[in-house]
Order: C-alpha cells, then sequence, then structure tokens
DNA sequence: AATGAATGAGTATTCATTCAT
DNA sequence: TATGAATGAATACTCATTCAT
C-alpha cells in the first residue's frame, strides 16, 4: 500500500472498471488493466495483493463514486427530510444502474475466498445499517412531532425503502424499462402514504 | 439432447447445483459434477451443449424448484386473493433464500455469453412480468369492486412488491436476519396498506 | 497413476532425463519434456503430481537404471564376494558418473519440497543401508572363517568402501581424470590391506 | 567492485548465506538478502555481478570460512605431521556438514552458467589438488625416512583420505548419524594402517 | 554512492472439450 | 450410446535487474 505517487492507484481502479465493463469482471486480465492504466503487471501487485484484491476494490470503489451525497442529517421538517432521502434512493438508482452489470459480478468474484467475501459483506452491510438509521432517525423524528402516523413501524419503512431501491436495481439488470426512476418513486409514494396521518390526509410527499 | 431416459438429466442437474452449492459456480468443475451424477464427462456433453449452458440450466431449474406454486388466478374475494399472493411471495423468500448465492454467482458467468445472458434476462424479464400481471389483475379487480382504494396505482403496487421481494433476496446475501420473513411481511402490509379504501373521497393525491 | 498403456510413462521419464541432461534440472520445462515424450502437457500430470514429482522420479529412476546388478550374497569365498562387490563399486562409479550432473540437481529440487525432500532422502539412505549390510556381512564372513583379520572394523570398512565412491563420483564431477577407475580401485586395496591377517600376507584383493 | 568500505561485502555474503540456509539457495530472494544486509538491492549489484555471482561467492566464501587452518607443511615426524591431517579433515568434516545442504544446492543453479560452473569446479579443482599434494608429500616424507610403508602408493592414500572426507560430506546430508567423525577417524585409520611399515620384506603387492 | 519503485519476461498448472474405443 | 484419456489454450504472479532521483 504505497502512498500513491502520481494517482497511480486511482489510474488502475479506473483502468480495471473499464476492463471489467468492458469484458465483464471474470474476463478482465491483468494484463490489460496494466496496459490501460499504462502501468506494469508487477505495479499492480504493488498496489492490491491480488486479481481478487483489485477486482473487488475497484467495484467497491465503483460503487461509492457512483453514489450521490447522502443528505446530511440535520434538522428540519421531517417531511421535507424524508423527501430528500427519496430523491437520493431515486439519483442512486440513476448512477447505480449503467455500473450494475460490473457490480452483479462482485458475488462470483468473492464466491472462492473468505476474505474478500467478508469485505464485500460488510461494506454492504455497513451500506445498509447506516442508510436504514438514518431513514428511521427521519421518520421517528416526524412522527414524535405528529407529522407522521404514529402506528407505522418506522423500521418497517426504512427497510422497505431500501429494499425497492435494491429490488429496482436487481431488475434494472434485466429490464431496464420496467425499473426506472420514476416508476421507483411511485413505489415510495405508496409505501409512505403509511405515514400520513389519520384520518388520511393528502400525502405532501415528492410526489410529481 | 435425448429424451432423459432414467431421469439422467435430473440427475445431472441436481449434481451440478450440489457442486455449486458447495464450491462456489466458478469453481464448480464439470469432472465433479459428472461423477456426483454417476455419468460420465461426455454424457454431461449430450444433455447439455456446454458447461455455460449446464450452469444456466442449473440456476433456472433450480429457481423453478424453489418456486411454490403459484395462486391460481380465480375468482373470489380480492383481498384474500391478495393475501395468497402476499403468503406465496414470502415462501418464495423463504424457499429461494438458500440459493440466492449460487444465483447471484452465475451472473458473472452468464455475463460472458451474450446467448446465456438473454436467456437468463429473459426467464426472469418473462417471470416479473407474468407475476406482474397476476397482481395488477388482482389489484384491478379489487378496486372494481371498491374494496381496494381506486385511486392507488395498481401497476406502482404491483412493481413495489415484486421489488420488495427482491430486494429482500438481495440483502439477504450478506444480512441475512434484516431480511426474514417477518420483516418482509412487515413491508408487504405498509405497502398495501395505500390500497385501504379511503373513507373520505378521492382528492387527486400522488397517484398517477 | 494410470496403468500406463502405451510406455508412456516411461517415455515421460527418459524425456525428461533428457532435458534434464541437455538444459539442467532446475531450467528443464514442463512444455518441453511433453514434447520429447510426444504427450501433451496435461498428460504429464496424469502421471505425475508435479514438475517437482516427475522430475525426482525422472533423476531416482535414472539412478537406478544406471545401477549394476549387485552380486547376490551367496556362499562363497568371502575373499571372491568381497572382491566382486569391489568390482561392482568400480563399474557403478563408471555407470553413474556420466549421469551425475544430473543428480546432483536433485539437491536444488527438493529444498523446497519437505515430500520430496524425503523421498530423496529415503532413497540414499536405504540404499546405502542396505549395501551397506551386505559388504559388512562378507566381512564377518572372511573374519569367520579367518582368512580376513579378526581386529577390523568390518563396519568401519563397509562404511570406508561407500564413503571411497561417494566421494569419487563428487569429485567425478569437476575433476574426472581425478577419479576414475583405476584409482578407485586403488583406493579400495588400500583400504582392505586392513583386512590382510597378521602376520602380513600378500593381500589376495582383485588388485592390478 | 568497489573496496568494500564499510565491510559492506562481507555483510552482504553473510545476509546471503543466512537466507540460503533458512529458505534454500533456490528461493533466496535479493530483496531479504538486502534487507538481512541492511543495504538496498541497488547496492547488491555494485557488489556482485548478479545473483549467480553472490551466490557462487556467498558458497565459496562459506566454503572457506569453514575450513579450519590446514596444517603448516613443516619439518617434523611425518608420522605426526600425517596424524595432525587426519585431525584437520575430521573437524573439516564437522565444520562444513552443517554447510553441506547450502552448498550442494548450489550445484544446480551454477549448471545453468557455464562462467560460474567452470569458477566453482575450478575452485573445488584446485582445493582438492592442493591438498593432495600436502598429502602426498607428507607421506613421501615418511617413506623416505622409512617410518611408511614404502610400497604403500601415497597418490592412492591421499586421494582415498579425501573422498573418504567427500563421501561422508556426502552422506551427511540424507544420513547424518552414519556420517560423524568417529566413524571417519575410523575409515582413515583403516586407510592408512596401509602404511605400516611390513615387518617382513616388500613382496610387491598390489602398490603402484 | 545509494536507493527502491518500476519493469516485464517467463511457466506451471487447470479443466472444458473432444473423440477413439 | 457411453466412456474417460488426451488435449492445449489460457493467465496470474514472481522476482532479478535497472535507473531516475
Amino acid at each position: 500500500m504505497p502512498p500513491d505517487r502520481d494517482g497511480k492507484r486511482a489510474r488502475i481502479l479506473e483502468a480495471a472498471y473499464e476492463v471489467c465493463r468492458d469484458h465483464g469482471v471474470e474476463a478482465a486480465r491483468m494484463e490489460e488493466v496494466a496496459a490501460r492504466a499504462q502501468v506494469s503487471k508487477g505495479t499492480l501487485y504493488r498496489y492490491f495483493e491480488s486479481r481478487g484484491h483489485l477486482l473487488l476494490a475497484t467495484i467497491l470503489d465503483s460503487y461509492e463514486q457512483s453514489l450521490p451525497m447522502l443528505p446530511t442529517a440535520g434538522a428540519g421538517d421531517p417531511r421535507e427530510r424524508l423527501a430528500q432521502h427519496v430523491d437520493v434512493l431515486v439519483k442512486v438508482l440513476e448512477a447505480v444502474m449503467p455500473r450494475m452489470h460490473v457490480h452483479y459480478q462482485a458475488w462470483g468474484l468473492v464466491a472462492n475466498t473468505p476474505e474478500l467475501q467478508e469485505r464485500l459483506y460488510g461494506f454492504l452491510r455497513d451500506f445498509h445499517v447506516d442508510r436504514g438509521h438514518e431513514l428511521v432517525e427521519v421518520i421517528r423524528a416526524g412522527q414524535a412531532t405528529g407529522v407522521f402516523r404514529r402506528d407505522a413501524s418506522a423500521a418497517a419503512l426504512a427497510e422497505g425503502m431500501q429494499a425497492l431501491l435494491s429490488g429496482f436495481l436487481y431488475r434494472a439488470n434485466f429490464d431496464p424499462a420496467a425499473a426506472g426512476a420514476a416508476q421507483l418513486r411511485q413505489c415510495f409514494d405508496a409505501l409512505l402514504r403509511d405515514l400520513d396521518p389519520d384520518p388520511r390526509a393528502p400525502h405532501g410527499g415528492s410526489g410529481a
């Protein structure tokens, strides 16, 4: 793990992503990655322990790069903050979708290397858990102030929101037309109507 | 593709699934599949064009085997029929979850073979579309009879239900505790509360 | 370890020996061995676990092939039997000498593989121990009948004979002129004069 | 080849020997040698042309270091001088034995480089020839004064002594228990008994 | 002189696929 | 039809050596 003198590490990751995108993760050859990054094969191994480490790093890096900034959890109208979250999740769909083909191939990559598998799983777990906490917090804030129905399960809704996003990303792989941003937004609206205070009032969400 | 004299084809598929489950899809070797199926390697190629074809068939077969019977779309109380659908989807989660690792690992393999990719994607697309139609039909039936809120978007709810299931299956890979049947059911409940008839008149909310 | 249908195993060992002789053991490449044996690289691995196993087998096989038949330990004049042993050891020198360059390279080959090292060491140990027992037996027989001096140490002489041979083989590597058969025979004569019964009588050995 | 400012050359040779001893000659990497010698890899190449040259120098240096001072050929009782030689050879066995593994492993490496092979072989040849001359001289001196039997072949005995030592060093590699100092001394005794003056007149035995 | 980052040639091994029996 | 021995393409990784700093 050298201190990355000339942005080599970044160049390698970029090159590796391109190769994965063009040929598939499994078919990505170290030689081509090196050539695209304009470094030698040996240099690849100064920055990454093995092909598996490089490719997983590439995928995770690509994942993070494609994630828009999450809304900073601040004080404000919970309804507005939740709407911001919805906006972000929809943007995540749009940003990550083009890279889903590469991301999904990570599952095959890590299957035979416990260390890599644990890294991938840990990354995804942490990501979901963190985002889940934020969502729960926003919902609870709204329930506290009475703008959200108090009987609704904040946990279930937070998980549901994330599952909707994941489900759309999954489907985008093989049916992009059915997994668009507008459709996801509609699903969020339907799900979050559960938060409308009784007696049913118009939902002030981000609906079109 | 001989007509499967002695159940050999099924034996091969079962053996292939077991090998994939035990060693990972990528590490599944034809030799071991043949040995487990008690046939020779040559025989494998009488039933399947290539390793990729066998693996894809294994995934699809395993997918189909793990799907409980979908409720036959019949006439009945739409609320009850929808509840049956929910039950089935939850059961699908439980049935498919143990096989998700294998399913996901196949992604990278088929990605390198356009023919196989199209077959996998087509299968999944059709599967989702068919199930989506059934769900929409049930919801529309309920809306027609007035037991479901008419302003709700049947399409969005149908897609949302499927996305929730897919999202849970995705998350079950790396965080099984967070993706259990009870949690999925809660999400369905929250989402489908959107169908509760509005005591008041429609007000032109965010529905399409 | 297949039953060696067409003498393939022998062909491979022969080819491997030739490659080792021509390029050195360390530089022997599997590809060239396969080409010379007129089999594919894959076939090499059906007969030998690894390059190391193949090369060690080659060296040991070559060692055994170059060993003349040892005199059958039978009843007879111990002096004559001992002379036969001397003849054999001298023949061993002549037979093994051309292969010493290859044999000595075995030491580098096995250094990093405990299994192979143990095999090589065991082979050499057994070989020396067995031959040592035969020599000791012959000398003791002569001492029993009085044709050999009883105070001589049979064990020391047996070990000395073998050490002389090994020492000549060692020296033959870098100074073949100094390690010829005639010189070895002279050394044996000098050493075995220790067996002449006192008072000193002419030694009836194999001296020229 | 700088004049070895700070004992760097010696440090490098010592480090190289240790690495060879610990990991085997073939597995000895320049990087680790440099690290142990606390110099950079580049410095290694200021003192030694190549890895092969360094390794050969290491072997030869180690060989010379492990040799106790040979008895200075002076005037004195030839029997005593010969006994001193025997003592030295036995000490050589003890001193060199621990390093034999390294010495032997070098064989395969130098075999691939004619220049290095010739240097190693020349070194060993010279070493044996020089020592042989000393031994012959001592024996001849004793024969001249009559303390050694005149018919004995000084050349054969000198070669025999060296061969015994080499043979013991060889065997020590794989059967240390059988190649101890006491056993070597016994062999020397048996061989050199050939020098005992014959109480009776020479009878034209096998001597040259 | 010293450093150590970068280079890139070199090769054992695997395993899907074939085809003679 | 079934077999399984034989094939051989394909590739990650190492490490001696160099040379810009």
